[in-house]
DNA sequence: CTTCTGAAGCTAACGCGGTTAGCCTTCAGC
DNA sequence: GCTGAAGGCTAACCGCGTTAGCTTCAGAAG
């Protein structure tokens, strides 16, 4: 193999960098080729089409926001696991907004996309971390909906500017977490009562 | 003046029903010109940018969202004014989820952008919502916020097709709405309590 | 009824960005 | 040293948004 300078996994952890300055709408294949200090065709002999970059990304992303959510609700339970997990996420989406952006943009492209077990991985600490609420087996799908609904609604509406009033977002954020705990616990409390 | 076929307003509301169907992604100016039987540069008749006519659909979709939300809380109060306001912004959001995309795309162009007071009378009439809870004034705008992610992020996550799973979304969303309402009553019942 | 005017359509053409084709250089392995 | 492919480059294509400039026709003015 002659000099391998790029690969198609450096390129995609340059578009990630890329896509987080300046925004994944934003994201093109000269405006990277830039960075690299390449030309713009040479990125074809490591990605097919700016359409599987954008992909790869997501992948990326779904993989970096399971670890950080993994790690932050690993050795916690109950309350404490639901905070840790859902502020690792908040973290991420703040700081890797362009990351975020693509993978929200993506759709598995078949049964054997590793988009799918990266976001199943998510999936799956959010019902570990759900269990120690005890909650109502049929009512644990709702409650993971519910829980995706407000963290992902919230990163998205922070990374969009959706919050203008100068009350701390911080400081909303512990509430709403504050808040899903406390339904959480009144739920495990009522069994299925909650629902109706 | 000649013969009047396409205003701006006519060329808007076409595009709107357009994104509507094929996604605001692949909105398209020749798309939309082969629609109203016409030629693509003479939309720029009407229209002086893409950027604008997607701007037009925001706000379009903005105010109709406004709307229909003023509409479901009207003369309700408490948990039926919840239930309703969310049930209509969620059923506006799936017959109209590329207006809704338009609308999340968007931002202010300045100051006097019709924008911001159409999405101002959506906020007032959340506002109004959960003003009928006799909440703590300081906790107003964390539930303001809260209520704003679930919506928002249960909207979009179920436009994308998040919701695998063969449950009930209709269900999920009944569940999610009661799930607020017990939060938001036991918050009014504890003052601020609930924060900390 | 004729003439004038301007709005609204059209064709032609530009420019940018993604993409492809084909060439050239470089280096790993024989 | 030879060879072959990897990885870079230039040139060119294509689709799409956009602009320029011509044409037509409805309605106002005389």
């Amino acid at each position: 193999m002659p000099k391998a300078r790029l690969t198609p996994a450096s390129v995609t952890e340059a578009a990630a960098a890329l896509v987080d300055e300046v925004g994944f709408d934003n994201l093109s294949m000269g405006l990277l080729a830039e960075r690299l200090g390449v030309k713009t065709p040479s990125l074809y002999k490591h990605v097919t089409s700016q359409a599987e970059l954008a992909h790869r990304i997501a992948v990326l992303a779904m993989t970096e926001a399971g670890d950080a959510i993994r790690d932050g609700i690993q050795g916690r339970s109950g309350s404490d696991a639901l905070a840790a997990g859902a502020q690792a996420m908040r973290a991420y989406v703040r700081e890797h907004p362009g990351r975020y952006a693509a993978a929200n943009a993506t759709r598995p492209t078949g049964p054997d996309d590793p988009f799918i077990p990266a976001s199943e991985r998510v999936l799956a600490s959010w019902a570990a971390m759900l269990s120690g609420y005890g909650l109502d087996p049929g009512q644990e799908i709702h409650a993971m909906r519910t829980l995706r609904s407000v963290l992902h609604g919230f990163a998205t509406l922070e990374a969009a500017g959706g919050f203008q009033i100068d009350a701390s977002v911080d400081e909303s954020f512990t509430w709403l977490i504050n808040f899903i705990d406390q339904g959480l616990r009144a739920g495990a409390a009522s069994g299925s009562d909650a629902v109706r």
